[in-house]
DNA sequence: CTAACAGTTCTTTTT
DNA sequence: GAACTGTTAG
């Protein structure tokens, strides 16, 4: 019955608690001496800043296994939290690893989300929720926000519901309710801001449902509120561990202060070098200030890199030694040799996956003396997921086997959404969300007309849409097709629920009464065995509902792949006790690891690399706009920038031991073509540590010609390896292809349009994607009229058509 | 009511 | 160039 038996020795006994202390502790083998000290510093505030490869998992994990070892803490008294449910798991299983034994009782080690749900469901009702709230995801947040502005008579052009969902998500992040948010967020939204969000959240209660922010700020309200409840879980909770702490937000950091007030014992570890979730409310402030919010903290640094050569740590300590108010570490190894970073510039972005396709293909045959590298040791870094579809599409064409991390997630596809809303109104029939989703999912003949009945009535009778349509269906207010169709839907749906559950054969105490003093739980009552699993019920709601025939009978291309979805997700089910649980883990599951098999070279964005490491990394996309993000920058200013730079920083360090820098001197944006400038990053590369690689065809001979593009072995030994990339004959050269007249602004800020729809002049040959090659004849406003060679004279959007000169060859 | 079309707006980064 | 919205024709 209890998960703890494994540690029932050490209950309560002193004597044994010393017993354990006195065993021997392998796990502190192999620990360098600040490792170790961050292992032992048990008591009191610790902050360990520990760089890139120091080992930070290790240290973290031995000092998990020394706490309960020591019989400092059971394994349930320590709070572990995590950012991701991968590096919850991580840990999990090297604590487990290190004790020889597997570690069921850490039930608080997860991520801040997860932890926070199972504080939430025992303390629901003090927010106004149910402790079976559900959790809403992106999609059905925003579909409930552009409800509330539609219902507000807004705009929904000028003022979209993404816009009003960020706004929220950063209150929430900072912690305030609608309440608490400051006078001088009144403007926000067009004033109606902080009206809507207090909308929102009433909403939310109603639906008995909450966001991914409100997990955590409930949590904080629950705290500040009821001392009583706090004080609890700050006995509980005896020691506090942290990973990642540099990407706390607000309200994670006050939901740590609140917990670890008592005896302060709590152990943050992070690397402000690697704070890239600015953007989303970290704030790095909070690892700056660990010392003043915790006097006497100790702080250690862990600087000895395991990881790479010494060029690759270099490099990146050059770049972001540019940043201001670190709080300063210096990696260094005791490996010696190593490759110098590779710097190299093309001509466009599609060389220069052509280049990285035929490089990738020389490392794995093993070249210039090198090992050959297997397709799992290389990643390839980009800063913006588009840029992954030139090289997706380059490495389909040459046949290299890749995998894109960190794509559209499994649980984010419409089928896998779509069944969910289905299991969800199974489980809970007041799910209005989700019967909105799926009323007319697959088509019943239910259109605007009839929903919107479904609606009044619902709301006249103060029901939900469920229970609305039910009545709308005995009523009579719906008939014809659309009626029968619906009926059907509100039996199914009546059915599948009765089949989830057996009868009520008793009540239970609730069994998360772990808490010694606990509260006052209600009993929960217990369920019979129902008739059909969970996963049969599943594939039967899928079946019974129509939906999977939908797919069947869909002609898209895509179906079948769909209807394999459905076929995993269904399967995905057997791991879990029952529907209702699935959908708990799921809410919760946002890293999409799947792991896939086989020999494949990864691609990711930087922000998905973070504590990942491969043995050869690149770097493409070093441009100015690209990265550091024009966005960025312009939004956050010098702010954004640095966490740019601490972007490149986490890229470079992701390297063990080759490192490639690439940017292009043309980039397709929005189907346009801009020139680009490298990255004022490159500038900070230390020029010792980098040699400048140049691309084949720079020198004599065209683009994509025939010859066996030059990688390691051909490269082309640069004097001076600069960092100067425009001196560069490379780039210089590039320029002139792309005939732009560049004007040299201070740095980096021009891009220019090379083919600027102002640049057509009559007489312009120009290329067009459908018509071909072609002369301007007339140009009217932005539409040309064009004679093509092929397709005769037509009229065209400017924006179609591309200056022949400039088409990359 | 649906399906097909055209016109628009966008592109970081995600627990 | 895609994905999404709104419009229009069946």
């Amino acid at each position: 019955m209890s998960q703890f038996d494994e540690y029932d020795a050490f209950e309560g006994a002193s004597l044994s608690a010393r017993a354990m202390a006195a065993r021997p502790m392998p796990y502190l083998d192999g620990l360098n001496p600040a490792q170790r000290q961050a292992v032992e510093t048990l008591d009191g505030p610790v902050l360990m800043l520990a760089g890139a490869g120091t080992g930070k998992t290790k240290a973290l994990t031995a000092r998990i296994a020394h706490l309960m070892t020591t019989g400092r803490a059971q394994p349930n008294e320590i709070l572990a939290v995590t950012f991701t449910n991968k590096a919850a798991r991580e840990m999990k299983d090297r604590v487990g690893h290190l004790l020889g034994r597997t570690v069921e009782g850490m039930r608080w080690l997860g991520t801040f989300h997860s932890v926070c749900v199972k504080l939430l469901r025992r303390h629901a009702e003090l927010v106004g929720l149910k402790s079976n709230f559900t959790i809403l995801d992106t999609d059905d947040q925003l579909r409930l926000l552009k409800q509330l502005i539609q219902v507000n008579k807004i705009d929904e052009k000028r003022w979209p519901p993404r816009l009003l969902a960020g706004i929220i998500d950063d209150w929430k992040n900072r912690a305030l309710t609608p309440a608490q948010v400051s006078t001088a967020d009144a403007g926000a939204f067009n004033h109606r801001g902080i009206e809507l969000y207090d909308q929102y959240q009433r909403r939310l209660i109603e639906l008995n449902a909450t966001d991914f922010g409100d997990l955590l700020l409930h949590m904080v309200t629950i705290f500040q509120k009821h001392s009583d409840i706090l004080d609890q879980y700050r006995r509980w909770f005896r020691y506090i561990l942290v990973d990642e702490y540099q990407d706390t937000n607000v309200a994670q950091y006050l939901w740590l202060r609140l917990l670890a007030g008592g005896h302060k014992n709590i152990c943050c570890v992070g690397d402000d070098d690697q704070s890239i979730y600015g953007w989303r409310g970290a704030e790095v402030g909070n690892i700056l200030r660990f010392e003043q919010d915790f006097p006497g903290a100790a702080v250690i640094r862990l600087e000895q890199n395991y990881r790479s050569t010494a060029h690759i740590l270099a490099a990146a300590s050059n770049v972001i030694k540019g940043n201001e108010g670190r709080l300063g570490k210096t990696l260094w190894t005791d490996a010696e040799g190593g490759e110098k970073l590779r710097l190299i510039g093309h001509w466009d972005g599609e060389q220069e996956a052509i280049w990285i396709g035929e490089d990738i293909e020389s490392l794995q045959r093993g070249t210039r003396g090198l090992r050959p590298y297997g397709l799992d040791e290389i990643a390839i870094l980009v800063r913006a997921s588009h840029q992954m579809r030139a090289f997706e599409d380059r490495f389909l064409t040459i046949g290299l086997p890749y995998r894109v991390i960190g794509g559209p997630r499994f649980y984010e596809r419409m089928e896998i959404r779509d069944a969910m809303a289905y299991f969800r109104l199974v489980t809970s029939p007041s799910d209005d969300l989700a019967f909105e989703r799926i009323v007319n999912t697959p088509k019943r003949g239910l259109g605007d007309k009839a929903q919107q009945t479904i609606q009044t009535i619902a709301r006249a009778n103060g029901t939900s849409l469920l229970e609305g349509a039910r009545s709308a269906v005995q009523d009579g207010a719906i008939k014809g097709k659309g009626g029968a169709a619906l009926r059907q839907l509100v039996d199914g749906l009546a059915r599948w629920s009765d089949m989830t559950r057996g009868p009520v054969i008793a009540y239970d105490e609730a069994d998360e009464a772990v808490l010694d003093d606990g509260l006052d739980l209600p009993p929960q009552p217990r369920f019979g065995e129902p008739e059909v699993s969970h996963v049969e019920l599943a594939q039967i709601i899928l079946d019974e509902s129509g939906y999977t025939a939908m797919w069947q009978n869909d002609k898209t291309p895509e179906a079948p792949g769909r209807l394999e979805n459905l076929k995993e997700l269904v399967k995905a089910l057997e791991g879990f006790e029952n529907l209702q649980g699935f959908l708990e883990h799921v809410s919760l599951i946002m890293d999409n690891d799947r792991g896939e098999d086989g020999e494949k070279v990864s691609i990711m964005t930087l922000h998905a690399a973070k504590g990942l490491e491969f043995p050869v990394v690149y770097l493409p996309g070093w441009e100015d706009g690209l990265f550091p993000s024009q966005r960025s920058m312009d939004e956050t200013g010098l702010k954004g920038l640095e966490e740019e730079r601490r972007l490149a920083y986490v890229g470079i360090t992701r390297a063990e031991e080759i490192c490639t820098i690439s940017f292009a001197g043309n980039r397709r944006v929005f189907g346009q073509w801009q020139s680009q400038l490298p990255s004022r990053f490159i500038d900070e590369l230390p020029e010792d540590h980098v040699e400048v690689l140049t691309p084949p065809g720079l020198y004599g001979g065209g683009y994509g010609a025939a010859r066996p593009a030059a990688s390691f072995d051909s490269r082309v030994e640069q004097q001076a390896a600069s960092a100067d990339v425009y001196n560069s004959p490379g780039w210089k050269r590039m320029q002139d292809r792309a005939g732009s007249r560049r004007v040299s602004q201070p740095r980096g800020q021009t891009i220019i349009d090379v083919t600027a729809t102002s640049s057509h002049t009559l007489g312009d040959r120009v290329f067009h994607q459908k018509f071909g090659y072609g002369t301007v004849e007339g140009i009217e406003g932005d539409k040309l009229e064009i004679a093509f060679e092929k397709a005769g004279i037509k009229k065209v959007v400017a924006r179609f058509v591309t200056g022949a000169e400039d088409i990359p060859f």
